[in-house]
DNA sequence: ATCAAAATTTTACTCGCGTAAATTTTATTA
DNA sequence: TAATAAAATTTACGCGAGTAAAATTTTGAT
C-alpha cells in the first residue's frame, strides 16, 4: 500500500513498466507471463494495492471464472455442509463461487436461474427443489448454461448427474434392520418434495421383496420443507393411533426422523435397541444433527466428500470441454451405514 | 420471444424506436421513463427477450445494486434464516443480495471482505465471526464499504449494528429459572467464538447479583463451530464428574444445549420440569431444531423478523444518505420466552 | 556466434453501457 | 394560443478492460 491510487489497469501497467495487455494476461493466468514479468508485476501488486474491475474484466469475457452453487433450501445443515466443501473446491481451482438459496419456493428458484444466466457463468452446480421445481425453466436454463445437477435428480437435465444412490443407502438399512429384528415400515411423506424420497420407497419395496418381507409405507401428510414438524405431527398421529404395523420404523430422511423421534420422546415410547425399547428408528442421509438426537440416530450416510468432489470435478470437466459433454452421466456414490443408538 | 438475437442495448433500443440512453434509464428506474416510452418498451421486452449486460451495467456505475450479505456459517440453520428473511427484503426493494459464508474460517472472511469491495456493493449487511475475526481487515473494510453489523457486535466497527439484546435474554431466562426451581448455573464454552456469549455470562452474573443469588459459571473446553458435539463432551464430563453445581443448567446457547440434552440422554439424566426429573436445562436463541430436542429446549427466543427488517431498513438508510450515518447505532432487540419441557 | 522457431509483449481496436450536457418535447400558466 | 418551466430524450464522450494480429524478445540447436 502507497500513496497514489491506481485507478485502472493502465496506471498500473505503466507504474510496474509493463504493457496493460501483458498484465491482463498476469490477471488471467499468473503463468502465463515470464518469470520476470511476474516477478515485477508482483513487486508493484506488493507496493500499490490494485485488484482489477470485476466488471470490466467479465464484460468482454464470453466466459467467466464464476461458478453459481444453487441449493433448494439453505436452513437445511445438509446443504450448508455440501455447500461449504464445494465452495472450497471451487476456489482452490481459481473460480469465484456465488451461492444461491431457493429457500423452497419455485418462483425464487426461477429468479435465481435468470438471474444466473446474466452473470454468464462458466458453469453452474444445481441441487433442484425437485418436485416443486420449474422444470421447463430448468431445461432452458441447461440449454444456455453448462449445468451439473446435484443432490437431486431431474431426468435428462444438465450435461451430468451426481448425487447418492439412494438404492445403496435403503439396501443397508433395511438388510440391517430386518437382520437384526423386525421388519421396517416405511415413513414417509405423502407427497414428498424431493425425487430422492420416491427412489428410496421404490427401494423399500424391491428390497422388502427381495428379502422375502411384507413391506409397509407409512405415508404422513403435510408440505413445504419444516420436514421435522412434519414427522412430529406424522409421528403424533400414528403413535395415537397405535397404527404402526411393526416395531421398526425406518424413514426416509433424518428430518423426518428427528421430528419422529422428539414425537416418540414427549408420547413416552421408548426408541432404541435394548430390551426395554419400544420402537426402533432408523433414517438416512447422516444429517448434521442425527448424531444429537435422543437416542441418536441410526442412519446411511451420504458420502459427502465424493458427491462434492466428484460433482465439482465433472462440472470442470464440462467447462474444459466447452460446455458440452458426449453423453449425460449418473454419478452415484454408495452410503455408509451408520450405527447408533436408535436402531 | 422471437427470431431475431439482440446483443446489445443499442440494437434493443433501435428496435423499440427509442435511443439507447433512455432505455437505458428504463432499465434503471420504469417510472423514470415517460408512460409512452415505458410502453413501447415493455412491448419490445415481451417480443425479444433482452436484458442488459449486468456487466457494462455495473462497470462504470459509483453504486451498484448489489448488496452483500456475509455470514459466519451457514451451517447453522439460525444464519440460514436470517439470510432468507434478508434476502427477500433485498429484493423487495429491488437489490441484488449476494451471500457468502466464512465457513468458520478468518482466512476465508478475509477473502470474501476482499471480493465483495471489488463488487461495489450498495452496501452490505455482516455478521462477523466475531473472536476469531481480523479486526483490522473489518475495519478497513467498513471505511471502503457502507455496511451494518448484525447479530454480532464488533465495537465502533460498522455504521450501525442490529442485534439482539443479549440482556433481555438471560435477565428472562435467569429469573424464570430461579423463580421455579433452583438456582440456574451457567454452562458456556471456555473461549466463545461469539461476542454474544461473552455479553451473556455478564448478564448472567449481574441478575444474579440483582437476585441475590450466588453465581456458578461452568466452562467447558473446545474451539470452533462444532457447538454440539461441544454441549456434548462437556455435558458427558460434568455429568460423569458430578460437577455441576445446581441441577438447573442454563446454557449459553440452543446448539451447546443441543449437545448438552444428548449427553443427558445417553448419560441416563432424566431432564425437564417433572417430579421424576434430575435436571432442567435452558438456553438461548430458538435456534430451528430446539422444539425437536428431548425433552423440546425452554429457550429465548430472537425476534428473528424485528432484527433482519431492522437491519436491511438501516442499510437502506445507509445507503440513502450515502454511505455515512451520523452517529454509530446500536439497536438491541429483546427476547421472548419460549416454555417448553426442559426447564 | 548465428538464425529460425517459439514464446512473449505490444499495437490497435472493440465491447456494452453510464452519464453530463444539449436539445427536444410536454405540461402549465396566463 | 403563446410563453415558459419542467420533464424527457438525444448527442457525444468515456470507462476499464478483452483480444487478435503484429512486433519483439527469448530459446535452442547448430
Amino acid at each position: 500500500m502507497s500513496q497514489p491510487e491506481i485507478r485502472n489497469m493502465e496506471e498500473f501497467a505503466a507504474i510496474s513498466g509493463i504493457s496493460r495487455p501483458t498484465v491482463s494476461k498476469y490477471f488471467h493466468d499468473p503463468t502465463s507471463v515470464r518469470k520476470t514479468t511476474r516477478m515485477r508485476i508482483e513487486a508493484a501488486l506488493e507496493k500499490y494495492d490494485y485488484r482489477p474491475n470485476i466488471y470490466a474484466m467479465n464484460q468482454n469475457r464470453k466466459l467467466t471464472k464464476n461458478i453459481g452453487i444453487v441449493v433448494p433450501y439453505l436452513a437445511d445443515p445438509f446443504f450448508g455442509e455440501m455447500v461449504r466443501m464445494i465452495e472450497g473446491r471451487c476456489i482452490e481451482a481459481g473460480f469465484t463461487p456465488s451461492l444461491f438459496s431457493a429457500h423452497g419456493d419455485q418462483a425464487h428458484e426461477n429468479d435465481i436461474l435468470d438471474s444466473l444466466r446474466s452473470m454468464k457463468p462458466a458453469g453452474v452446480l444445481l441441487a433442484p427443489l425437485g418436485r416443486q421445481s420449474d422444470k421447463s425453466a430448468i431445461e432452458t436454463f441447461c440449454k444456455h448454461v453448462p449445468t451439473v445437477l446435484f443432490d437431486s435428480n431431474i431426468e435428462g437435465m444438465g450435461e451430468a448427474f451426481v448425487g447418492s444412490d439412494n438404492h445403496s443407502f435403503v439396501s443397508q438399512s433395511v438388510e440391517y434392520l430386518s437382520r437384526t429384528g423386525e421388519t421396517p415400515c416405511f415413513f414417509e411423506m405423502r407427497t414428498p418434495a424431493n425425487p430422492n424420497a420416491n427412489k428410496r420407497r421404490i427401494a423399500y419395496l424391491s428390497m422388502m421383496e427381495r428379502l422375502g418381507l411384507e413391506p409397509h409405507v407409512v405415508k404422513i401428510d403435510g408440505t413445504g420443507w419444516g420436514f421435522e414438524e412434519i414427522g412430529r405431527q406424522g409421528g403424533f398421529q400414528v403413535l395415537a393411533e397405535k397404527s404402526l404395523p411393526t416395531n421398526t420404523v425406518l424413514c426416509s430422511n433424518d428430518r423426518l426422523a428427528i421430528g419422529f423421534l422428539s414425537a416418540c420422546y414427549e408420547s413416552g415410547v421408548r426408541v432404541g435397541r435394548g430390551p426395554e425399547c419400544q420402537l426402533r428408528v432408523a433414517s438416512h442421509d447422516d444429517h448434521p444433527f442425527s448424531r444429537f438426537t435422543c437416542p441418536s440416530l441410526t442412519t446411511a450416510a451420504h458420502d459427502y466428500t465424493a458427491v462434492s468432489d466428484n460433482a465439482v470435478e465433472t462440472l470442470f470437466r464440462l467447462i474444459e470441454s466447452g460446455g458440452r459433454l458426449e453423453n449425460r452421466t449418473e454419478s452415484l456414490f454408495p452410503a455408509r451405514l451408520i450405527m447408533r443408538d436408535s436402531a
